[in-house]
DNA sequence: ATAATAAAGGACAAAAATGTCCTTTATGGA
DNA sequence: TCCATAAAGGACATTTTTGTCCTTTATTAT
């Protein structure tokens, strides 16, 4: 569904996410170990988050990757995936093909439609916000338990 | 969503199921001509549908591709999309979590089952004749018109 | 039988995604 | 000022996916 770069991105935001609240500012080294993820590949990744402005840095000691809650209750998961994936999700033909359209509709036009609208509004009203109070409340995680 | 292996393997398979009804066997040159793919990756994912027994061929002259219409009826998107890409559009955690599941879900488990029940129940309920109905109307394109 | 045809299959090539390593830049503290 | 720290960034390595080419096998018609 999404790249691995991006299931990558979410999963870090959230645990930036969830520090920020208590206050905290979090490494890279942390982060990648509390999400289960390559630290090198996820760095990229925050990097590409910060440019986009879904996630602060400060360089130096004591610094580290940081949400303001505000910020994470306005970001919802479809920004962090165009961010990252591009529109693809949206966009992309369910059979590949470039000029598929509503009036040049390919065979599985209509049915997919309706799933990817079901994604899109998942996506569209889902926040960092709303998944932090679950990983907090201890009713998810995100790496094995 | 799904492997370009995956997207051209639908297509031809329509493409196929349309010219059997017409009583023809398709070559498949003329089949990546038709839906718009490189012939000899077609050919591969072609060889894995025949041995998945969702195409028939025979070769030699006149040889070709086949779909019996009663087969085609019969066959779902599901059966395709297993056939080449696996279980991954059902199994895989939206988070790329190996261990995600309803006990132990990660943080957007619950949302991502709503979606991906959806699209599982609308390719378990649409079938290759299905669709081809809808080629043959006029109603669809396998390539851009 | 033999030649022509078309799918099957193996080996290889290119591109994209994933992942690593090392240097540079910015920042805070001694 | 100087040093330690941590993100930013560039270059490179690995893996997976996508794609090509050539040979083999099966089938048909002459």
């Amino acid at each position: 569904m999404f790249s691995k770069a991006c299931e990558y991105g979410i999963r870090a935001l959230l645990f930036v996410a969830g520090e920020s609240r208590k206050g905290r500012k979090t490494g890279l080294r942390e982060i990648a170990a509390e999400i289960g993820s390559p630290p090198a590949f996820t760095a990229k990744v925050l990097q590409q988050l910060v440019k986009q402005e879904l996630l602060e840095s400060v360089k130096g000691p004591h610094g580290g990757f940081r949400i303001p809650e505000e910020k994470a209750d306005q970001i919802t998961l479809d920004k962090v995936v165009f961010a990252i994936d591009g529109d693809q999700v949206y966009r992309g033909c369910g059979l590949g093909l470039p000029q598929c359209s509503e009036s040049n509709p390919c065979p599985v036009h209509e049915e997919f439609a309706l799933v990817r609208n079901k994604l899109r509004h998942m996506l569209e009203t889902t926040t960092l916000g709303d998944l932090t109070d679950k990983l907090m409340e201890g009713n998810a995680v995100l790496k094995r338990g």
